[in-house]
DNA sequence: TTTGTATATTGCAATATTACGATATTAATT
DNA sequence: AATTAATATCGTAATATTGCAATATACAAA
C-alpha cells in the first residue's frame, strides 16, 4: 500500500481500521472460524487446516498477532493460538456502535 | 497484495474478508463515520470531510461501493452516498454470528 | 548428541494499495 | 456558448501485501 495518512484520522478510526484490515483476507477470516469453531486454543493445527504453506500460515498468524486479534502461547514443541479476548471485545465495542447507529438513525435514499 | 488465493476458501470467507478489507483503511471507516452521523444520503461533502485530496477521496468512495457497502445516486450536479442496507445487514450478521460463537464457546488459554 | 517435528524468519517475485496532479466528464448557472 | 462546480478517471511514484522456497530456531525424543 502507499502510506496511509493514520494521522488525520481520530485514534478510534484508526484502530478499528486496522483491525478490519487484519480480517480482511480470507486465510485470516479462516483462522478465526477456526478458532472460535474448537472452542479452545489450538496447538499446532492451524497449518493443516488452511489450503496454504506453511510459512504463509505463520505470515498470516503473525498480523493477527500483531494487531491483538490472537495471542500465542509455547506449550512445548508447539504454538498454541487463541482469541485475545480483549481485543477482540474492543473489535466487537466498535461494531456493535456502528451497527447501533445505522439502526437508529438512518433514513436513506 | 500478491495474488490471494480464494478459491481455496469459502464464499462466505471470501465474501466477509472483502468487507473487512474494504473497511480495513481509516479514510473509509471515516466515510462510514460520516454517513451514519449525518442520518442520510450525503450530497457533495464528502471531500471537505476528509483530510484527502478530491481524488483520493473518489477512490475510496469508488472501493467501498464495489463492495456494495455504500450506493451512490446521480441527483443534478451531485452525487449522493448512502449505506447500502443489503451489504451492510450482510456483513452485520456475519459479524454477529462470530460475536455469538465466541460468546458461547470460547474457553481459552 | 543426533534426529525429528513444529514454527518462525529471510529473501524475493508478483501484484495490490495509497495518494495525488493533471485531466476528463457532467450538469447547473450565467 | 462560456463558466463554474462536483465528481471521476488516468497515470504514476512510493510502498505494502501475498505467497512460498530455503533456511533458521527451538524443543522433544531416541
Amino acid at each position: 500500500m502507499g502510506v496511509s495518512k493514520t494521522e488525520h484520522f481520530t485514534e478510534r478510526q484508526n484502530e478499528l481500521a486496522s483491525l478490519a484490515k487484519a480480517l480482511g483476507h480470507p486465510a485470516r477470516i479462516a483462522i478465526i472460524d477456526f478458532l472460535l469453531k474448537t472452542e479452545s486454543c489450538i496447538c499446532g493445527d492451524i497449518v493443516n487446516e488452511l489450503p496454504l504453506a506453511q510459512p504463509t500460515v505463520s505470515q498470516h498468524l503473525k498480523e493477527l498477532k500483531s494487531v491483538g486479534i490472537i495471542k500465542g502461547n509455547i506449550e512445548g514443541n508447539l504454538i498454541c493460538y487463541c482469541i485475545n479476548e480483549a481485543t477482540w471485545n474492543k473489535f466487537k465495542a466498535f461494531l456493535e456502535s456502528l451497527f447501533e447507529t445505522y439502526n437508529l438513525k438512518n433514513n436513506c435514499c
